[in-house]
DNA sequence: CTGAAAGCGCTAACAC
DNA sequence: GTGTTAGCGCTTTCAG
């Protein structure tokens, strides 16, 4: 095809060479640094500008000892709670002038693992993981050991600092606020289905349903709870399930957003109708949440000020004024009542 | 906070002193490359683990001329589609071993062109250009005639090049099958919502959808189409408007899947049952149209493949394999009938 | 098989 | 105000 292979971009000295002066002052008129004639300034600027010239990132990078990205790792792109997670995280990044490196781990067993070894304290200076499904918790103290600033940004557990500086929210008690929900409309026969495993990422927010209900006094057996994984197809799946297993029920508690929207397409292809014959509610507040028919009653949590507090943790991190203990905590969860849940009809 | 800053990470020369030998061995050891005894081979990967050294990628770069990342550019990450482009993306271009440095260009009317300014060509060598909403083309021409690869990987306009290397997929034949779909099926009072301006980004799209209309003798009226934006909440207002204004529809073509889920939800506001009162279909095929109830038929074109030879491409480019008039065609768009279709009702 | 020298493009520190 | 020197961590010659 083309024999025309792209030629070698302007460098700082052609730059010099150019405007006769030395690199430095090229150097100190585009940083705005050091003290320049005003006439000079403005020839440099010229020739700047008729060569296209751009500093090289990865020269400055080397030289400076400084990374001009961070590296940001999830689980699953395709799960919407992390492009609006990625989103703000990208904006807090940009305020501090960093560029966002993506990884997703899924898809590709060691791929999270391959790319900490390579960026992390390289290519990036710093990490952030807002994958809390499947956390490599050992690759990152190890990498923290070595000297890499890790930020572990969303963690469940408020009461159990990682050893890793974190962001954490009370997910405690956003499984409380979704059962006082459904308690308070009512509702005595609930089922539970939670998005990974007993004693998984989702414990805390199970922990706060079921405590809620034991102060209410509400029976929950484990009959009527069932573990799963966190996608929308696992959540179908589970209330098919449990529908069939406990046709009693009248309302369920579902970790998480998008397993709960699987959950609203199983119960209607069993023929239930939301909210009338079956009450919904979960945790997250997705975007797609409030685009169900039902919209899905969820309590929300403050992805948003995760993600940007994620950030300047991670910056704080690298600046030494914050350690492996820091844990900051976000606003609380808060309940989103739609169309999802209403007080249970009487009984047939 | 903590006094204890992060201890710089070894060097390539600590290894080499440590190893008692020099660091061209070292580099040699850990690339594969020359000829090293299999006794300081052992040597230094011990020292290497010992050390925890791993090879600074920015360094590397600086002195091959070659970034380990690649740019991908896209208007809005939480719209669905970018995310299942960005995974096939991203799982490309880790086959070429690259990472992905994503740039999301809403949400801060400048930053795109600030990203390109400073990334391409420097942090990354080449860029990869997913939004097709708002295509700085200029700016990418001036990228390019400045030697920087530039790939635009959602061409909707086969026949029309844009003078940059690009991957594109057949609008027009996409817009036709969703034609023929509703015209099979009986329909002959159709509607038409486009999540673009007139000649904008869906219009080669729409182009075929009426090329359909026309070979079917059916009239089209300017009164039963809508241009509008390429978002839920606008695809929801226009056929708000569109269907009050004409009541008498039967089926809507929405030129793209998000508009249309918004579509489907302001249909079910206003009392239409889909599809028994109302057929939609749509085109692209993103994840929650298969989610929604009832599921949307659509047209799916190839992501995953318009992101992977995107990526391809741009390696190729890099390489001098490609140039600027190259234009890459995907595999045609394929029907996907699920429960938004059916064929009409006799009317009343 | 191994090492020494040179330099990628840039900036910090210091001279003039 | 401006230039010079040194070097970031690595790889590519080219000698031994």
């Amino acid at each position: 095809m083309s024999s025309k292979r792209f030629t070698p971009a302007a460098t700082i000295k052609d730059v010099a060479e150019h405007a006769g002066v030395s690199v430095m002052t090229v150097s100190n008129v585009l940083r705005g640094r050091g003290r320049v004639s005003e006439e000079t300034r403005q020839r440099v600027l010229e020739v700047v500008e008729r060569q296209g010239y751009r500093p090289n990132l990865t020269a400055r990078a080397l030289v400076e000892r400084k990374a001009p990205t961070l590296a940001l790792m999830l689980s699953c792109i395709t799960n919407p709670f992390y492009p609006e997670f990625t989103l703000a995280a990208n904006l807090s990044a940009l305020k501090h002038q960093r560029h966002l490196l993506v990884c997703n781990t899924d898809h590709e067993p060691d791929s999270g693992t391959r790319f900490l070894e390579q960026v992390a304290g390289s290519l990036s200076d710093g990490v952030l993981v807002a994958n809390y499904a499947d956390l490599p918790i050992d690759e990152l103290r190890r990498l923290q050991r070595r000297g890499v600033p890790v930020v572990i940004s969303v963690w469940e557990l408020p009461d159990e600092p990682p050893g890793i500086p974190c962001v954490t929210f009370d997910s405690k008690g956003a499984g409380r606020l979704a059962a006082q929900h459904l308690i308070e409309y009512g509702h005595r026969r609930i089922g539970a289905i939670i998005g990974s495993s007993r004693n998984g990422i989702h414990q805390a927010r199970y922990d706060g349903f079921r405590e809620a209900m034991r102060e209410a006094r509400i029976r929950h057996l484990a009959a009527d709870e069932r573990f799963t994984q966190d996608s929308f197809e696992y959540g179908y799946e589970a209330a098919k399930h449990l529908l069939s297993a406990r046709p009693d029920l009248t309302a369920l508690f579902v970790s998480n957003d998008l397993p709960a929207l699987g959950v609203l397409n199983a119960a209607s292809d069993l023929g239930y109708s939301v909210p009338d014959d079956l009450s919904v509610v979960s945790i997250t507040d997705i975007i797609p949440a409030r685009q169900s028919r039902p919209g899905l009653t969820t309590v929300a949590i403050p992805t948003a000020e995760l993600a940007e507090q994620g950030i300047d943790l991670l910056i704080e991190l690298m600046a030494g004024r914050a350690n492996e203990s820091t844990v900051i905590h976000t606003s609380p969860p808060k309940l989103i009542v739609r169309g999802s849940t209403a007080r249970p009809t009487v009984s047939s």
